[in-house]
DNA sequence: TTGTAAGCGTTATCAT
DNA sequence: ATGATAACGCTTACAA
């Protein structure tokens, strides 16, 4: 592969004056701007950008950690962090830690050791403080958190409101007539689920609906017994006329007990899910959710890594970002 | 940040030395590889791999190109390439061509100039032949192709046998006593939809069952005209008793329609999806499906790749592989 | 086993 | 505006 050497051969000109010419930003004239592209055209040169982060410190690279790629909150928030920072001239290289915090300190430090310019990171669950990331910011690497936040100001974060789209999609059932909500709850340890269930139970006090404990059902969409438990609730004299589920499968889960009971959707029982699942358009009813705007966290996560990038190091600033989910009305609650 | 120099002058070592504790193939007394492992932990020294790879010129790198990273073909795949060459040492860096060829062309130019050891590629829709790959194979970057092949010999691929697939669902389907079995077709163009409707075919006439061309249903499942004339077809006299759906989105929109007309899945017609969804598990009755695999593809995709970087360029064998894929029987099908 | 030194392909500083 | 040259941090003959 031809270098800039070569060029410069061909041209008769210097090395350094080729390489003005790739970084633009030089002076140099628009006859050897010319010539030099001419015979690097010909020569099929192409930089090395290898060497040019080796040289300039800067390696156009982001590190991007997440858990697992093969969930669609980190698919498409990658895909757009992908379209936006490619469109920038960065790449990505793309981790994941299997939420192990061991797994996820290697992975840093192995970024690191590329001279990554920045790192988007969706810590593990084992994750509960920043410790290993110092190193990162020592060494002026760009952190931006996304997905899951640690509660500390010292560096930038983009997270979902939680218990907003919770509060969103509660309300949105009262308003359809709603009386007797109740919540399919996910493990209360994850902090999205509490705080889903938090959001939930601020919509009934704030509605004035009448708020009971028994009313947040801890629900494994997998697990039988919890399946029956559904099934006994609904059949009962006082069922529940709205659901709250933290998820879309459990919704859907939730749906399949009122077919088989009979009870129908949304006359009888309003249904709400979170995710915005694909599939969500295909039920019958179709079913309403929260979508938790991925590609928008994505987005967001990927502008604020290049502001911080570009921004001097002891002029950074770090914020907070928690965006607003969007309510998706669908046949199964709206009357 | 330490350097080896640091090291080396730590130690009263020579740099040499330095470098080969941390390449362990090379011989170094027991003694000194402990006094500098001592001094590259004291003063926190990490290897720069850029500099290492450009004087190498191998740069433990991979590049990952698809159509788009937010779909379960896609993630899944990426999902065990990463963990299986995160293992051996490699990184991926990750694009999309957004089903582009001036992209995808892009995007190679991009990963030869960061000096990337192999690309494993699902080529775009507009990419009909592999003359952009050449300049890969004479810079001796390993390729390997996945998810979509161009038949073509002198490189590695790696696909599912959708032709099979379509085949042991449909066949499937005929041994739980299904005699009139229609096929929910998506788009005959794209290449992996008429080979699953080919399948079909195939079975069908194998079995001895009646083939009728009108039997294959070109199927948009967000086109209201195709969800009516299917609920035509299933009010008829004669209908169908089994349907081998082109994707797992498609099955679940012909349920809709099937219980909308009470029709019992799947005593008076059984159904079966392709793609294996997550929700499949989740619907009632649990939808039958076809296993793509994606992960196996993924695994298979990283292994050749591996192996073709480790091969001298001039005994490099280049060989197409085609996974069957599985077939997961649920309760729509089993009578 | 260890050291010396050249060089990977750029960028950047200093002259000219 | 252009050129000469050192340097980025490492690997790798070759020499000792």
């Amino acid at each position: 592969m031809a270098t800039m050497k070569d060029v410069a051969k061909a041209t008769g000109l210097s090395l350094a004056t080729v390489s003005r010419v790739f970084n633009s930003s030089e002076k140099v004239t628009e006859k050897t701007r010319k010539a030099v592209l001419k015979a690097a055209e010909k020569l099929n040169f192409q930089p090395n950008k290898m060497a040019a982060a080796l040289r300039s410190g800067k390696s156009k690279t982001i590190g991007v950690v997440v858990p697992i790629i093969d969930n669609d909150v980190f698919s498409s928030a990658i895909k757009s962090m992908e379209s936006y920072l490619r469109a920038s001239g960065y790449h990505l290289i793309i981790s994941q830690s299997y939420e192990s915090l061991a797994t996820e300190k290697e992975i840093l430090k192995n970024l690191m050791n590329l001279q990554v310019d920045g790192i988007i990171i969706s810590v593990s669950k084992e994750t509960t403080n920043l410790d290993h990331m110092k190193e990162l910011r020592e060494a002026g690497v760009a952190v931006v958190l996304f997905d899951r936040n640690l509660e500390l100001i010292e560096v930038n974060s983009i997270v979902i409101n939680n218990f907003n789209g919770a509060f969103q999609a509660t309300s949105h059932l009262i308003e359809q007539g709603c009386k007797k909500i109740i919540h399919l709850a996910g493990k209360e340890s994850v902090n999205i689920f509490s705080e889903r269930a938090r959001g939930y139970k601020a919509a009934i006090l704030e509605k004035g609906l009448n708020f009971e404990e028994k009313h947040i059902i801890p629900f494994d969409e997998g697990n039988p017994d919890t399946l029956i438990y559904l099934e006994e609730l609904f059949r009962s004299v006082d069922r529940p006329d709205g659901i709250f589920a933290h998820g879309d499968i459990s919704a859907l889960v939730a749906l399949n007990i009122l077919k088989k009971l009979e009870i129908s959707v949304p006359e009888e029982v309003c249904l709400i899910g979170f995710g915005n699942s694909p599939f969500c358009s295909y039920l019958s009813p179709t079913l309403s959710s929260v979508n938790q705007r991925n590609e928008a966290i994505g987005k967001l996560a990927a502008e604020t890594i290049l502001q911080e990038i570009l921004s001097k190091i002891d002029e950074r600033v770090y914020k907070q970002s928690m965006l607003p989910p969007v309510l998706i009305a669908r046949g199964s609650s709206s009357r």
